[in-house]
DNA sequence: TGGGTTGATAGATAAAAGCTATCAATGATA
DNA sequence: TATCATTGATAGCTTTTATCTATCAACCCA
């Protein structure tokens, strides 16, 4: 019954018969006949079909709702029978937007002096892949903004804020200064992450409101390239400090604090509301409100 | 999967494999290899055994809690399609206080109008079996004293007061009375309730801090057998005051208010505190909260 | 020590779940 | 409009799992 459960979650993942079975290590018409069987137990059509896939019903929709929690359920009593056993174990999933990879290693470091059989996974997801996935129970938690509403499923934990920093080589216009102003960003030629990071979208609203436009010269989903531009001397970008300060500041690059606003976001810690937690997830949370203090300025 | 921890939860109930099976319609050498299925699954001795049931392991302990909940959230996932597609059906199964009996038809009464396709199952029990048998998913709600500490499980909706009356023949001592003293009913050769019954303790402790001491004549768990020995004119008895009017006052048999102090229980609905509840129980709850102010003096 | 109780074990059988191969329906493309 | 690719359903077969009956070993109590 959970497998047949766990079948339907992946259809609602991958939104496709084959794909779905393949996720769970079955083939196509396994899948199809464990889909029909929960519908027949039900009573209900649970899944809109035409010769593919159409989405669920609204019975389905509902079933769906209840096979999360009831799958989530299952894995945790796995995880927590395990932990009894053999003490904190097993692998922890977190994604986190790109601008908060810096962060990560802030938690992962005394989460794994306490608990070293504990394993990582770590993803750079936007901020709206991030609330997917732990809906669908393919992350155990999630760092991103916390403005973004909590929708009643998950608890967030503040960690930090960010402050954004013009990045520029010393000897570009603006290089020399103490601070710059929004207005004056927009006038610099800048790499940016993509428009389905909320980072952008973020910076975007700062220099519009600033009334300058945002037409970066290069866009791209990875912070590594973005900085590596930068590194370049030819190259600027707006960045959070401390992902900054993480990949390096040189004699040449300096990140200069931009005002006018002095804009703050709050990043944090999101895990899926549900008592009890895993262990692992328990003691995720532990580490974050322990750190949370010592990272907030 | 969800069938094995069934069996868990039979066992836990039952104590005994092989009245478990019966339980659950399986013969007992399933249950056994069902049970020590789980316990190959989780890695851990679950039951502890020796030639007989002795209890559960730490470890059973946990995965029964989470058994309850996952085969409880199945079973809610159930009902909820299945009221999609009906309409509001099935069987929504109540215990209740012995005392209360007679105010279950204020909840039943107008439940039946709103959802006719919906069935009862009434039980007669102890304040503590309620309490039990919502933990084993044997009920769906219970109504009982609101003082019993709710153990965070249970969600309490409070319906009316008991007040305590002498019921009595007119004609035998006190009868002419317009109000006793606890420390005159104390006098009284009582039929009440048997000591399992809180309501028995209650009354118990209110004779007992009059100064009297409480060596009821005759004991029962019925209430209508309590009631009928009132009637013959020969003994007296002590109830709440709206069980005693739905049972009807005749010229002869009086009830007489009890003061010093006045005493007041304080009946609520109980669920079990899940979200979301099954749509039978939501709906209970809110005929609950409905009748509530009209029940209360 | 013997009868009764309890849960485990063995062996047989029935039920189910899964796989491969194939088909029908749909949609896109030339 | 004819062709091809995609997608999910279906059929038939095999393997695996679940369950039953019958029996056994351990234990308890008298």
């Amino acid at each position: 019954m959970i497998d047949k459960l766990e079948f339907l979650l992946a259809l609602a993942r991958e939104k496709h018969f084959g794909r779905a079975a393949e996720a769970c290590g079955v083939t196509q018409p396994t899948l199809s006949a464990g889909v029909k069987q929960i519908e027949e137990q039900m009573g209900v059509l649970l899944v809109r079909r035409g010769s593919r896939f159409q989405g669920f019903t609204p019975e389905g929709e509902r079933v769906l709702d209840w096979a999360r929690r009831i799958v989530g359920d299952t894995r945790n009593m796995r995880e927590e029978i395990n932990s009894l056993r053999l003490g904190l174990s097993g692998r922890l999933r977190i994604a986190a937007i790109p601008t908060a990879l810096a962060m990560v290693a802030a938690l992962t470091t005394p989460y794994r002096e306490r608990h070293p059989n504990v394993q990582f996974t770590i993803l750079s997801r936007t901020s709206v892949e991030i609330l997917e996935l732990l809906e669908n129970l393919e992350i155990d938690a999630g760092i991103t903004y916390v403005e973004n509403e909590p929708l009643g499923r998950v608890s967030m934990i503040p960690l930090y804020h960010e402050h954004y920093r013009l990045l520029t080589s010393a000897d570009a216009p603006l290089g020399n200064r103490d601070k710059v102003t929004w207005a004056e960003v927009a006038q610099v030629p800048l790499c940016l992450l993509t428009p389905d990071m909320q980072n952008r979208r973020i910076i975007d609203r700062l220099l519009k409101s600033a009334g300058g436009d945002s037409r970066p010269t290069l866009e791209s989903d990875s912070m590594i390239l973005l900085y590596s531009h930068v590194r370049t001397g030819r190259w600027a970008s707006v960045m959070p400090e401390k992902i900054a300060q993480t990949l390096g500041l040189t004699d040449t690059i300096r990140a200069i604090p931009i005002v006018e606003p002095e804009a703050v976001q709050t990043i944090g810690l999101v895990v899926p509301k549900r008592e009890p937690m895993t262990p692992t997830t328990t003691a995720l949370v532990e580490v974050a409100r322990r750190v949370a203090p010592t990272l907030t300025d």
